[in-house]
DNA sequence: TCTATATATTCCATTTTAACGATTTAAAGA
DNA sequence: TCTTTAAATCGTTAAAATGGAATATATAGA
């Protein structure tokens, strides 16, 4: 049961959704999905771990960076299953399409850290 | 986007997805619910107006009764893929199993009002 | 070793959620 | 009409979730 929970716990915050759903595009690092979504830092890297937690994503090192993406699902059924619904859901709201929109543009060598 | 958070926090509460996995068996009145649960009516009956408004449940008045059954889905697709997949989800929890042992010696009428 | 930078963690304020008791509403029956 | 009873709603409280700023951690490079 508590594995369940949690997977629809952390797929039950838009932002959350959003960043599977940017991950499907590519693995992204904290601060491009941070620029993306325009909230700070320390609030995309909790979102992540919930997700991760959830396995939903997961993260590997990469230098200073963390690149997350989506996970296989071997840890969880329920989250195997929601990470292949996911894939074709959604897709044609308004707030996705604009992500999908911008995505290309963001590149973790060109955001300035604070401003 | 909404009509997806909506049954995802919907089933992000233990007593609202046993609910749902009690009314598999079949359609049951609030009371009948509470006592299951072990929760107050005021509880039961605000969790399955949030299961309703999220499309995965139904109700209909007998009398005095409310009889809560499953949604068919047609409401919202994400609702219906869920009410799917919880016909086999979570049978093997300990939690489901002890409901569904108690759920058959739970009748409306030998529910007593306040004690 | 010192600095810069990406991420994680901590702290705090605000909002949301879950629960219960009490009250109100609605229907059935005396 | 009055009473009873099931369910919905309201009011309150405690716990959890969300978000940002500040700080700590870790790695790369000078």
């Amino acid at each position: 049961m508590k594995t369940f929970i949690k997977v629809m716990k952390a797929l039950s915050d838009p932002n959350r959704v959003k960043m599977i759903k940017m991950l499907q595009n590519r693995p992204l690092c904290v601060c491009e999905i941070k620029e993306a979504l325009g909230v700070a830092q320390s609030t995309t890297s909790k979102h992540l771990k919930l997700l991760e937690d959830a396995g939903l994503v997961r993260s590997f090192k990469d230098g200073l960076w963390v690149n997350y993406s989506l996970s296989d699902g071997s840890d969880s059924p329920f989250a195997a299953n929601m990470i292949g619904n996911l894939k074709h859901w959604l897709d044609n709201e308004p707030e996705i399409q604009e992500l999908n929109e911008i995505l290309p543009g963001i590149d973790r060598n060109e955001i300035v850290g604070k401003e």
